[in-house]
DNA sequence: ATTTCAAATGCAAATCATTTGCAAAAAGGT
DNA sequence: ACCTTTTTGCAAATGATTTGCATTTGAAAT
């Protein structure tokens, strides 16, 4: 699914963090800092969820990885950069990554009104599916 | 400025709910449940942060208000929908509000490839501005 | 293969934004 | 002004994330 994560020389490669990266390569929506602990654990691999979140820390400050927020959730996901768009429904919470972001051809108009160097973005999206639009009630 | 707040009759207008919605209404940009203590108290109005917060819900609920997280913050923001689409600027922490959001056209293209009943969006920009650009270090 | 040492981990305690319980204060209709 | 219900403030609780520190572990050098 994503693509292959590669982690700076710099930093060593330990069996957690091997096994944080595969999760996030297999992953196909942001996924919480929890979710994360559970599917190492099930791997049968041992690990703690501070050093999970110090190894998202750093994968964020190296640019690895994106940190975002959804809807009415008050804790953190993390995915790789082609997952960083998507589209959230309201009443079931389900999770659709957008593909094929539109938004590359804006970026051009973007940066030269605003002058800004671009380096990322992150859009969301929400909605209702078309699950839950035929279901009334919850 | 932004547009004025309409709150629905069901909720009573009191001078702590009045005074969040003139914050919201004249910021330029989200601002946190911290930054709106400081204004209305600024103002003269007596407020506590469980207020704020409270209300904050409120409008959120609602859909009159935009509750969003930026880059490396880990404080939620809030808005008018008007401000929901901005540009931050990785080094300073500058924001800037895009206007005429350019999603609107991918919207559709959206609706119908996934069959959402698409109610919102949220965008965020990163990157460094022109005065970051220039200055080398910090 | 063993040594060596900085980087990485786990645990428990600390942080800090946000939430909540409850009694007191204030809206808004009558 | 009175009554009923919402809203507020305070202080305590919550819960995700962070941090200190002793221990473990990569991997570079021997």
């Amino acid at each position: 699914m994503g693509k292959k994560l590669e982690i700076p020389k710099k930093y060593r490669f330990t069996k957690q963090r091997k096994a944080i990266l595969q999760v996030l390569e297999n992953a196909n929506i942001p996924v919480r800092a929890e979710d994360i602990y559970l599917l190492v654990k099930e791997k049968g691999v041992d690990i703690s969820l501070s050093t999970i979140y110090r190894n998202l820390d750093m994968l964020v400050k190296e640019g690895l990885v994106i940190k975002s927020y959804m809807m009415n959730e008050d804790k953190a996901r993390f995915a790789l950069p082609d997952k960083k768009n998507y589209l959230v429904c309201e009443k079931c919470g389900k999770i659709i990554i957008i593909d094929n972001c539109p938004f590359d051809k804006f970026k051009e108009e973007l940066k030269e009104v605003h002058q800004f160097e671009i380096t990322g973005h992150c859009i969301e999206v929400y909605g209702i599916c078309p699950d839950c639009q035929n279901s009334n009630g919850d």
